[in-house]
DNA sequence: ATGGTCGGCAACCGA
């Protein structure tokens, strides 16, 4: 089973190169984050006429997020249950025994607004919706973009980010709470070496060969799961293309 | 810790 994850910064731009990344790595599930869209404008047809059923929640211009699977969704749900401020950072289902959650984490702007705290809590929100749903005994997978480095080797130059809301010590703190349900990071089971990053900020060296990266895209899965894990990459080649997202896709493979 | 550029959407906001 391939799960993937994909931050496509607007799904109605970045729909050719979703479909043909499908055609090529054949995904069973596809997570987006920032699909930008509203529900009656999602591209549903021309991911059907590729094989995917999709669960989408989205608003205008910001956030929504989407589920893509080749084979049945269940239990399909949208947003923190104890928070109902925002439906469009989180959806939920099953995929062939497997429980999805698909998270966007709030970015939190600058660690004096409010922003920065309510992504604080939102990640304290979200080890609760685990702790209620599942058991480490269940295999679940959380994935997404998490806005957060969870170690200095996960950013390009961690001297210069300690007050970044996406590695400040007080996210990484949150985000290795919630991790602490008990996730394994598959990515770094399979590749434990420093340099590899799933974000490139549209205003750094973006362009560059030795553009400065973030790892704040990740594919977690609980203990059981993550003994069925065989490979997982960063898939960089999407950033080649003529239109890239900021970010990459993330695959995990699975028996 | 900068600013840089994007996408959405029609002036800037969010990242």
């Amino acid at each position: 089973m391939r799960i993937a994850t994909f931050n496509c910064n607007s799904i109605r731009t970045r729909l050719d190169t979703v479909l043909r990344w499908c055609a090529e790595q054949r995904p069973d599930v596809l997570c987006l984050q920032e699909t930008k869209v509203q529900d009656p404008d999602f591209p549903l047809a021309p991911l059907v006429d590729a094989g995917y059923r999709a669960a989408f929640a989205g608003m205008k211009s910001y956030n929504g997020v989407a589920i893509l699977s080749r084979g049945e969704l269940g239990n399909i749900e949208f947003g923190l249950s104890s928070d109902p401020r925002d439906p469009f950072r989180l959806a939920s289902a099953t995929a062939n025994g497997v429980s999805i959650v698909n998270t966007y984490v709030p970015q939190g702007r600058d660690i004096e607004h409010p922003m920065y705290r309510y992504k604080l809590e939102w990640f304290h929100c979200l080890r609760r919706y685990f702790d209620e749903r599942f058991s480490p005994d269940d295999a679940v997978v959380w994935l997404g973009d998490l806005n957060v480095a969870a170690e200095p080797m996960d950013v390009h130059s961690p001297e210069n980010y300690a007050h970044h809301v996406c590695f400040h010590a007080a996210a990484r703190e949150a985000f290795r709470h919630c991790r602490a349900w008990g996730f394994v990071d598959v990515f770094r089971l399979f590749h434990p070496e420093p340099g590899h990053y799933t974000f490139f900020d549209y205003r750094t060296s973006f362009r560059g060969a030795d553009a400065r990266g973030w790892r704040i895209d990740y594919i977690l899965a609980s203990s059981s799961l993550a003994r069925r894990a065989r490979a997982s990459w960063i898939d960089l080649e999407p950033r080649k293309r003529p239109r890239p997202s900021d970010h990459t896709f993330v695959v995990a493979d699975f028996d």
